[in-house]
DNA sequence: CACTTATTTTGAACAACTCATAATAAAGCG
DNA sequence: CGCTTTATTATGAGTTGTTCAAAATAAGTG
């Protein structure tokens, strides 16, 4: 949201050739502000901002950036996707099923030692590990049952 | 899909206090006969013993199983649901980005460790692992591209 | 066999996302 | 700066995968 990182996304926008759009700056600024962001949420964000912006280019620049590797999607059970700006530091995720909060989780075993399953015939890019549990207040509340959408 | 699981498959309804009902026992015989179905697969593979089987049934059998903890359900990313009967055993997945090939992968680094993050406030109950990469179909082919939905 | 009620079917609706096309505006150029 | 080109966005509609409410069916019980 500061224009230290405005800059900087523009000069990777740049570095791309891609253009540098009203719309990208503000879907990058919504997804730094709030991680794990769904398209809904970025466009509420964005509109603040942008108030012509529309669900559908939110779903286009979200995808663009994502191919581009400048925006992370995750996609947890009984959820929308989810954007990010923390990228290329292959960390994980949990996600409570009490309340739907989603947490960032370093790499389980130190250093990308998720990279080398067992045994695969596939050439493995990229570990996705997806934590599913009950965090503290679920826990406090005695709250255990299925995933609830966050708000 | 043999009489054993038949068999083994009604004992385990019956234990939940659930009917043995023709259209389970053929879901369960699907799933088991071809791990990771979709939703479609299974009514199709179904409908081979029962023609009169519906799309909507199909989903109310394999969410009923997976609640009660007889089906395992998996969400790869640009694919429907998927459901199998290996469950139990904290097993992940290597999806194909280039063909969409699902393969078992045993857990990466042996007894379950997985179960235990570096750090979290949650107290992990599942460590789903979604490898993504090319298996050796695709890369023999020069294929790397994006997902394609299996046939 | 008849009864109760879980289960399935029917028909419709929904959420999340994608697509085709028209309108707009960012970048390059004179 | 104004003009042009074309990437990008907005508009409107469509699709996929899934869920829901209500009626019809059938599994289990006595
Ligand atoms: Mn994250
Ligand atoms: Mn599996
Ligand atoms: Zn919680
Ligand atoms: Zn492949």
């Amino acid at each position: 949201m500061t224009s230290q990182d405005t800059a900087g996304w523009a000069g990777q926008l740049h570095a791309q050739d891609r253009r540098v759009t009203r719309q990208r700056l503000a879907v990058l600024a919504a997804v730094e502000q709030s991680p794990h962001a769904t398209a809904e949420a970025v466009l509420a964000a964005a509109r603040s901002e942008l108030p012509q912006l529309t669900l559908q280019s939110v779903y286009v620049v979200l995808s663009d950036l994502t191919t581009w590797g400048m925006l992370r999607r995750i996609e947890p059970p009984n959820s929308p996707a989810r954007y990010e700006t923390r990228i290329g530091d292959n960390h994980h995720h949990a996600v409570c099923t009490g309340c739907g909060r989603i947490e960032d989780v370093d790499c389980a075993v130190g250093h990308a030692p998720c990279l080398t399953p067992s045994s695969s015939t596939m050439t493995i890019r990229i570990a996705d590990v997806l934590y599913q549990g009950v965090c503290t207040d679920c826990a406090d509340a005695g709250v255990a049952s299925l995933p609830a959408p966050l708000p």
